[in-house]
DNA sequence: ATGAAAGCGCTAACAC
DNA sequence: GTGTTAGCGCTTTCAT
């Protein structure tokens, strides 16, 4: 049986309410009393029951973050930054998985809504707008990650995607590649119209006119970066900018089920940096700053908790870009894919 | 600001009591009064409270579901298979990655005990035992997943380890192999042992005596399986059995480099079917049931909850053998690693 | 500096 | 079949 903070309060010798001051840090608690209520905590090995302080505080402590793809690196390591900073402050952080679906999405918002979790972080669907407005009328402040929410005044987190774009895409027109082709997510998804305008934005500057023959669009999964290739490549295109991580793989299937050699055959530049694999060809890519967006994520809502009055904020990290990288010079880390 | 309880009780004319009662679905409610409850409730936007409910009946609907790894797609579908067996339910699952380290797991189990989860699931490091004990203490019911905890007696789900191992190593000595090497996580981790008892089980029914220069174990990390199987390759071994996924990503790297084919130079049989990826040779591979691992997770713990003074169940489910399958079978499925 | 007491929103025992 | 009421364990005024 667990013990109770009234139990604490009789073996200190004090209220509940002196205990209460020293579990929360308050000032005002004389040293020799904090000291005593300490020991009986600790002899007790009493641990305050969260959700009866949820309760009288009107506020958990728990932080629910919505992430559009677990099994996605990237966004791995944006939980480990945002666990990292919150763990630091006491909250203790709530994952769900929306595997892209906007009615888990919506399921897993009103479920912390009604467990009035401290706040939100996500990755939001296009259809994420409406759910994220009950959480306002009950004050949970929400920081949104990777795509916009063009309807809301929220506070952000991004990369400069556009610019990314443009740049790995100007590198293939500087060395010469007339047929560039293209796989992207929807458009629908913030991130594939930004890295898109950014295609664009290159090919226009080099008078290189759109054939849209040679762009493509599906859904941000391996399968679909597959079968896009394999209708692109049709095309005879010289070079491929893939839009996101695991399109670019279904891309490198296509383009080996089709013997074609990279970058001889066809050069790539790519969004993300990939997962140590065995094989991996020469390529550009754009890596996204994903332990920073997720520390900046959490700051942002640390913030709000203090000020939730500021005016929303929206944030745009630079990506590192890396032209022309040869698979030995791939870096090793702990964990695969 | 969100309604209460009572609020939906005054529009409906009746008692929160009763309300209450409507939300539950208790019976000894009239079909009339019902009804007006619901209207009142859809009216209102109501949704209820759920902290105090759980301060209430001193459990929450929160399931804690503790993972040593979310990138790894094998544990992925675990924890699809329990999110969906508990959200029919009505409980939500908390998601806690343990990145295989005792001290998170110690503190999102102490963190599911002080929220008084209505259970937890988990896949135990070595250094479990101490901290489950613990929420025995406040009766939150556990499940283990994929690895025993020897020292207490609590519902599991494995699968047959050491059979599967046996099963594909005397399937590379019945090829003609002798000098079977193996790549292996620490014995002290409970999948690790046994699948190398089966191992051992395959090479002793052969007559083949144990090499120990054969023979490695590591963190199961991608990283672990490259630097192994480099010291392997050294032993000329004709086959290699590896004992996970990760370490089999850093098996497949060490052989590339070194430039030998499979299975002409060197013959693989290894645990856990492979996420799909551009590059994938034909090995034998034990592809393990893990939506019903999840599944049956889910349903311990919820008859647990039914019958709490139960005997520990001791389920072990079989994996699914796969032999030398060449590449071209391998099914495209919907995401990569 | 400390204690007494009210109350967060809900459920369940008991009364009618 | 429905209402009244006590109380879950904590925090936070308000007294002293």
């Amino acid at each position: 049986m667990a013990s109770h903070i009234k139990d604490v309060a009789r073996l200190a010798g004090v209220s509940s309410a002196t205990v209460s001051r020293v579990l929360s840090n308050k000032p005002h608690v004389r040293d020799e009393v904090k000291n005593r209520v300490l020991a009986a905590i600790d002899e007790l090995g009493y641990e305050p029951n969260r959700v009866a302080r949820s309760l009288r505080v009107q506020r958990s402590s728990i932080i629910g973050l919505i992430i559009s793809d677990i099994q996605n690196s990237f966004f791995n390591t944006v939980v480990r930054a945002i666990e990292d900073s919150f763990y630091e402050h006491g909250y203790a952080v709530f994952l769900c998985n929306s595997d892209e679906d906007p009615e888990k999405e919506r399921m897993y918002l009103n479920l912390l809504k009604a467990e009035r979790v401290a706040g939100v972080i996500l990755t939001p669907t296009s259809k994420a707008a409406e759910t994220l407005k009950g959480l306002a009328q009950v004050d949970i402040p929400v920081v949104v990650i990777d795509r916009l929410v063009a309807e809301l005044e929220l506070d952000t987190v991004t990369t400069n995607n556009q610019e990314s774009a443009y740049q790995l895409v100007k590198h293939l027109v500087k060395q010469g590649h007339k047929r560039i082709a293209t796989v992207l997510p929807d458009l629908s998804i913030a991130t594939g119209l930004e890295r898109f305008e950014g295609y664009k934005q290159a090919l226009k500057e080099a008078e290189i006119p759109l054939d849209h023959d040679l762009i493509k669009t599906g859904k941000p999964f391996t399968s679909d970066g597959y079968s896009l290739t394999k209708e692109l490549l049709k095309e005879n295109p010289s070079a491929l900018f893939s839009a996101t991580k695991l399109m670019t793989l279904g891309v490198l299937r296509a383009i080996q089920e089709q013997g074609l050699s990279i970058p001889e055959d066809i050069t790539l530049a790519v969004f993300d940096k990939l997962d140590w694999m065995p094989y991996q060809p020469q390529m550009s890519f754009a890596e996204q700053p994903s332990y920073d967006l997720g520390k900046q994520a959490a700051h942002l809502l640390l913030e709000r908790f203090k000020m939730p009055e500021r005016p929303a904020q929206k944030q745009i990290l630079k990506t590192t870009l890396h032209f022309d990288v040869k698979e030995a010079e791939m870096v090793l880390t702990a964990q695969g894919p």
